[in-house]
DNA sequence: TTCTTTCTAACAACGGTTGCAGATTGGTCG
DNA sequence: CGACCAATCTGCAACCGTTGTTAGAAAGAA
């Protein structure tokens, strides 16, 4: 994800006015390796501006996905989480028990490069690749140990 | 998936009863590579059970996926999904148009088994991997030629 | 048959997310 | 600097997929 700065020059440049609710949730993000929930996104946010709704952070965690500055990503914990991260490739690794989500830095190589997988039978002819995720499901250690 | 006759044989070992609506909910799945919602399943049981409920295809769906004669997948797109392919290793083909899911055999080879894992550093020490999932997401054919 | 256990259907509740209406604010133009 | 207008914010209600609850029905054992 961008700065705070950067962002809002890029809100700007869309026509989408850069109000302090906003710029709460692009601060919240910043930095932030924890795949957040939006309600975890609304904590944080809250903790220095209290009236912000839970409405508007959503509301601004959809624009910035789709204007590809965060991912939405559904590891099936109940709730979307959104990651800052859209630099660096990477996939996920899921905790079943905490629902902790962690960066993986797998290289998959060429073996699921979208002209690759146009080679694999099971492609139906015409299918437009626009990406591939890995996710890692299991128990950290902690929930290992506490699953006994 | 088992066939509906073995169904009904480990269903009552587990020491559950076999009823007509629990019949319908294997004969839907049986051969069925749709990868479908339990409102999907529960249209074709209806067909030609008409007063079952859907209450009761969740839960028979649920206590399928407990005894691991079928998987629960979640693709993102709005409702979890049954998949009854279970004795083959395989991933899945998302349409971000449609919504289609089809089973995808690509070999991730040894590359994210479970002791390969444990030693790329982004995985916690003590993480017990429970499975690895593979999802490729774009448009198929139609759905491209219809985002025009 | 009769009893016990399990199951079903209907309904309500639930959590996450989004639509809506009216009040408010940011950006721009004078 | 002040006013205007479109975009935004908030609070609430609705929505969807899924699950809890409960009364009544049905399956299986004796």
């Amino acid at each position: 994800m961008r700065t705070p700065q950067e962002l809002t020059v890029r809100f700007r440049e869309q026509g989408l006015k850069i109000t302090p609710q906003r710029q709460a949730v692009f601060a919240a993000l910043h930095g932030n390796h924890t795949h957040p929930t939006a309600e975890a996104v609304h904590g944080a946010v809250v903790a220095t501006m209290p009236a912000v709704s839970l409405r508007t952070v959503y509301q601004t965690l959809n624009d910035l996905a789709e204007m590809g500055e965060i991912t939405r990503i559904e590891v099936g914990t109940g709730s979307a989480r959104f990651d800052p991260n859209v630099e660096e490739r990477h996939h996920h690794l899921v905790c079943e028990g905490c629902g902790m989500v962690r960066d993986l830095h797998v290289d998959l190589g060429a073996l699921v490069a979208p002209e690759r997988l146009t080679e694999v039978p099971d492609v139906p002819s015409g299918f437009e690749v626009s990406g591939t995720e890995l996710v890692v499901r299991g128990r950290c250690g902690a929930c290992a140990a506490a699953a006994d």
